[in-house]
DNA sequence: CCGTATCCATTCCGATACTG
DNA sequence: CAGTATCGGAATGGATACGG
């Protein structure tokens, strides 16, 4: 697969992040580490996956330095995933995918989980891409430039 | 696999969004799309893929409602695939995958594709998460209610 | 409790051949 | 050009057994 090497050296940023998180069981990992799950057997239970795949997972994420081992915070001998710096840079990310999935793929009045803001209990504002004077601009006024 | 039902019925709206769109050829595909691309073929130079694959990745595509089917808009038989309302709903997402692989995965000084303003010629401003004040939030500042 | 190692079934992927 | 069909190898996933 010279795939893995070819995404990952990319000129494309977006290929470089589909490299390193396009995956569905990391980005299911990474939107536990936001809620706060550190310690191994919390994200296996709360994702129901296989222990063998979670610990290759997780490697993954640390090597991509989105996560880092820390000594568990109790007195045991184990270690807890926190995120790194770069691993909170992913957090517009998950907003993202969660922000979707509330317009998108739910019928009006199905329940969901929600992000509140901790402080006032409410829903954060809805992400809005937006140029240097601060003007919201649809994909159609956008267009890539491509390095040469 | 239980697991496809059960992601796409769970009550967390990242994980819907995961199982719509998370594997790396699906946002691949949807980067393309927004940057124009339309025909098949066009797909599989710019993403190099196997054409079996980039068959079956359009087709979940259409059927998620991400991408609809159009009759080419040259003369020939053929048909295009472009990017439905729910389809462009996912351009902060993909913003959001370029701008943390621009800032987190290249080595500065490193060249890389641009997403542009098309009026002005300038690059975007970076997304940030606000609260309904427009206050910055950090992930730190929030938390998940679950759904009982 | 925290992982790693192994086994087996399923899926994915790329290459290729084929059809309209 | 725009796909579909097939085939073999690689990767993935779940279950389970094992060791720190």
């Amino acid at each position: 697969m010279a795939e893995r090497l070819s995404l990952s050296q990319a000129p494309c940023p977006v290929a470089r992040s589909v490299d390193l998180i396009g995956d569905r069981w990391l980005l299911l990992i990474l939107r536990d580490a936001f809620d706060g799950s550190r310690r191994f057997s919390e994200f296996q239970r709360g994702l129901g996956m296989a222990r063998n795949i979670l610990s290759d997972r997780l490697r993954r994420l640390v090597d991509g330095g989105l996560l880092t081992i820390q000594p568990a915070s109790d007195g045991s001998a184990w270690q807890e995933y926190v995120l790194t710096e770069r691993g909170y840079a992913l957090f517009p990310l998950i907003v993202a995918l969660r922000q979707f999935g509330e317009s998108e793929l739910f019928s009006s009045g199905e329940a969901h989980s929600q992000l509140l803001e901790s402080a006032s209990g409410q829903p954060l504002a809805a992400l809005r891409v937006l140029n240097q004077q601060g003007e919201e601009i649809s994909a159609d006024l956008t267009h890539v430039k491509k390095i040469t």
